[in-house]
RNA sequence: CGGGGCGUGGCGCAGUCCGGUAGCGCGUCUGGUUUGGGACCAGAAGGUCCCGGGUUCGAAUCCCGGCGCCCCGACCA
């Protein structure tokens, strides 16, 4: 048997890898436009799984969909001072509403038609606190109004400098949620509680174990009291944001004054919550999991959970096989799998599982002659693992060892981190290990964003969060690893995305 | 915006140093034989060599200018 070949023999490093994965797996393309992308159906089909698991846990803890403008008066953006800070570089700007031929071709076609500039410029949208909380500001009156618990899906953009397939595109799909709360406990709860949601879908969809905790001042969002967030660690030891939720405290509310009034009868401002998860998942998810040969996709978020791949030699071989193989799909089907049967008569069964294992499938299913005659069909794993089934009952054996493989998966990836983790450590020990191996180091924090920009400066890591009660260390060091003040909490470091 | 690499049929690349008929592999199409880990044979289609200028009898190749992409930093989900 010819040793297998890996779809990226020539990868040198992870980002190389990581495009490999993408671009063998179908998931995705670059556009003719720089920095956006083209998410293909094998990726599109794995974000709208996605959508569907998430939206059904944001429903069920109250909350309700809604949609809100793309544009975005360029005034409205600047009413929040932190938050126009932190997106003023990059937002794309509608300035004009019409175009001018001028009777040239190519690139000198069409001009903005002068006539057609707007007064104030609009902007794309890059998130919605500013159009929503303005919204918000009109529809709530009184505490009965309240809590106001809104989220939507949509797309944003960001003008960022330097651009990665799903980590980091000019455009991309997300999930925003935007609460209205009567006071800080309430807000803080519903903050809290999108955490645990995000966590929850982070490790029971996508198979991705991730850290909870609070963001430092440097690192929370724009505009926010505080940030919390969900922190994954990928293959390669780098750190990513997976998801956040932020407290807004009455820093909108008062921007664009959202009042209501008490039952006693007072007026007061609202508190605000918003919170997010992008495409970027689905990035976290290609490293999180995927090995040389390609996409490694949890079973629950993927598009074709089971391929069935049928093998004959003769044409009566091929009737028979593919009679079964027509009746396994069906049968698969009618579990709730989803399965593809790969009946295509030009490529040969090997070629069919290096194509089916680059895009993920988790499970393959071979039937030939032998296995028909044996009342079977071959079971194969995606990353390993091939052992006959018997067709009776094989859909209930199917959907078990779809079980087994996603809790597998996410044992593995937490078994990764673990090993890649380190606690408790000296200054000097950090400086080694981000230097040398990089991972998730626990260790005490004096809180002051000056050390935390100085162990940026000198190893690249940066906090990602200060941990949540569960993830710290039994025994937290009670000075700072860099500075050796005492510590106003532990601290998790790695070098991120 | 700095540093590095690269632009040649759909994809991956060679050819560039040293100018002389634009090539290879994969894929695609046709026909046939095949089909338990990337099939084989025969035939065929498919190219403004990133763009503009210059040098030259002659430029993918040399010179000048531009554009674009990828990777590494800074900014960030």
């Amino acid at each position: 048997m010819a040793q297998a070949q890996r779809i990226t023999p020539r990868a040198k490093d992870f980002s190389e890898w990581y495009n490999d994965v993408i671009m063998q797996a179908e998931l995705a393309d670059y556009s003719p436009v720089r920095g956006c992308m083209v998410i293909r159906p094998n990726g599109y089909g794995i974000w709208e799984l996605m959508q569907r698991a998430l939206d059904d846990m944001i429903k069920a803890s109250g909350h309700q969909n809604a949609y809100f403008p793309l544009f975005i008066p360029q005034s409205f953006l600047a009413k929040e001072a932190e938050h126009v800070e932190g997106f003023a570089k990059e937002v794309a700007l509608v300035t004009h509403t019409r175009l001018k031929a001028t009777g040239k071709t190519g690139a000198a076609a069409v001009t903005p038609d002068p006539e057609s500039a707007l007064e104030e410029p609009l902007v794309v949208r890059p998130t919605s606190e500013t159009i929503i909380y303005a919204m918000f500001a009109k529809w709530i009156q009184s505490y009965r109004d309240l809590p106001l618990l809104l989220n939507q899906w949509c797309n944003v953009v960001r003008w960022e400098r330097r651009t990665r397939l799903f980590l980091r595109t000019t455009e991309f799909l997300w999930q925003e949620g935007h609460t209205a709360h009567a006071d800080e406990a309430d807000a803080e709860r519903e903050a809290r509680l999108i955490l645990g949601i995000y966590r929850t879908f982070a490790e029971e969809w996508l198979a991705m174990p991730v850290i909870t905790g609070v963001k430092t001042e440097s690192e929370k969002f724009a505009g926010a009291l505080r940030t919390y967030a969900i922190e994954a660690l990928m293959q390669d030891r780098k750190a990513l944001q997976a998801g956040t939720s932020h407290n807004l405290g009455q820093n909108f509310a008062k921007a664009f004054e959202v009042r209501y009034q008490t039952a006693a009868g007072d007026q007061e401002y609202v508190w605000n919550t918003s919170w997010g998860v992008t495409t970027r998942l689905i990035g976290g998810l290609i490293m999180t999991h995927s090995d040389d040969f390609g996409l490694i996709c949890p079973p629950r978020l993927a598009p074709v959970q089971v391929v069935v791949v049928p093998i004959w030699k003769s044409d009566e071989e091929r009737a028979q096989v593919l009679a079964t193989g027509e009746q396994l799909h069906t049968d698969l089907q009618g579990a709730g799998v989803r399965v593809t049967l790969d009946a295509r008569d030009s490529v040969k069964p090997g070629a069919k599982y290096f194509e089916w294992e680059a895009r993920g499938v988790p499970l393959r299913l071979e039937i030939g002659p032998k296995d028909l005659a044996a009342g079977q069909a071959v079971g194969a794993r995606r990353g390993g693992g091939k052992a006959p089934l018997s067709l009776n009952g094989i859909a209930t054996t199917v959907k078990g060892m779809l079980d087994e493989i996603q809790a597998a998966l996410l044992a593995a990836a937490r078994a990764r981190r673990e090993a890649a983790s380190i606690r408790g450590v000296s200054k000097q020990q950090f400086i080694e290990f981000m230097r040398d191996q990089g991972g998730f180091a626990y260790g005490g924090f004096c809180g002051d964003a000056a050390c935390e920009a100085a162990i940026k400066e000198e190893t690249a890591a940066t906090v990602r969060v200060l941990p949540d009660p569960e993830f710290r260390s039994p025994e937290a060091s009670k000075t700072c690893m860099w500075c050796g003040k005492p510590s106003i909490a532990e601290a998790v470091w790695a070098q991120a995305y």
